[in-house]
DNA sequence: CGTACTGTATTAGTTTCTTAATACACTATG
DNA sequence: CATAGTGTATTAAGAAACTAATACAGTACG
């Protein structure tokens, strides 16, 4: 992923929200051994202490489990993921729409200026769907 | 506006992000006195320093201008106004966007999402569109 | 005039976040 | 066995955020 940071909120919070995402997308599948604490913080720019908070914040949530010595894995509960990626879609439609409605946009002007966004800003669109693969997002 | 601080972002910055979609919009129409500072922080449930903190931000960002003892004003440049929004507008789609993609959905389904949203969390759809009063949003 | 209400400034203390530098226990690998 | 690579814990230091309690200068109004 495309660490940013560019968030008011701290860090290791984004760092969770990308990391959650990503796992519920499939990108790192379940089952899969996650980078080391050490390479993600590197990769990341951040000190290891900050990815090892955001790492034990997704433990705390049962999204990935430690082996200790081994390394840390994805959890294979798909049926787990698949609920929370409708749950976190759920959450960021409804936060987008809050904020759009706050600046004055009409559902119809929400719905237009996404459809335009997209059609002016992806130089591709051919968009590999994930929906047959876990999807089911309602 | 109705409150929230659930996000993870410092209060006084999602404050400001706040009153900036209010002033921008038109909720807050240009010229318009706000609040005291006491007042504002009161409904906010923050502390008066931490509101204070929130409308100098405002304040240089050119939103609002403080009169010392008469109170503060909304700014009444309204082409810059209706500049931010649009700004204002394509951040908010630009981030929204990001974390779609980030949960694996393909830009129609982004879109559909959207849609199917809107039409089961809205209980009124009459939604008085705000775009022919300073709207222009592309 | 004097009371009440503006914005603003100051000082303090607590909590959270981030980086830093180690250290330890354990295991896979050579 | 020894080395390197796991996750984890600890201690320290600095910066940022939030609350709190006042205080001051200026204006509107009765």
């Amino acid at each position: 992923m495309a660490w940013d940071f560019t968030d008011n909120a701290p860090i290791y919070m984004q760092i969770v929200n990308g990391l959650q995402r990503e796992i519920a997308s499939g990108a790192y599948a379940p089952g899969t051994r996650l980078p080391s604490v050490r390479d993600l913080a590197l990769e990341a720019g951040v000190n290891p202490n900050t990815m090892q908070r955001a790492l034990a914040e997704l433990e705390r949530r049962g999204l990935v489990n430690a082996q200790r010595t081994a390394g840390r894995f994805v959890t294979e509960d798909t049926a787990a993921l698949s609920e929370m990626r409708k749950s976190l879609s759920e959450t960021i439609v409804a936060d987008f729409y809050r904020k759009m409605r706050g600046l004055g946009l009409s559902d119809e002007e929400i719905i237009s200026v996404v459809r335009t966004w997209i059609r002016e800003n992806t130089a591709d669109n051919s968009a590999a769907s994930l929906s047959s693969q876990g999807g089911d997002l309602k």
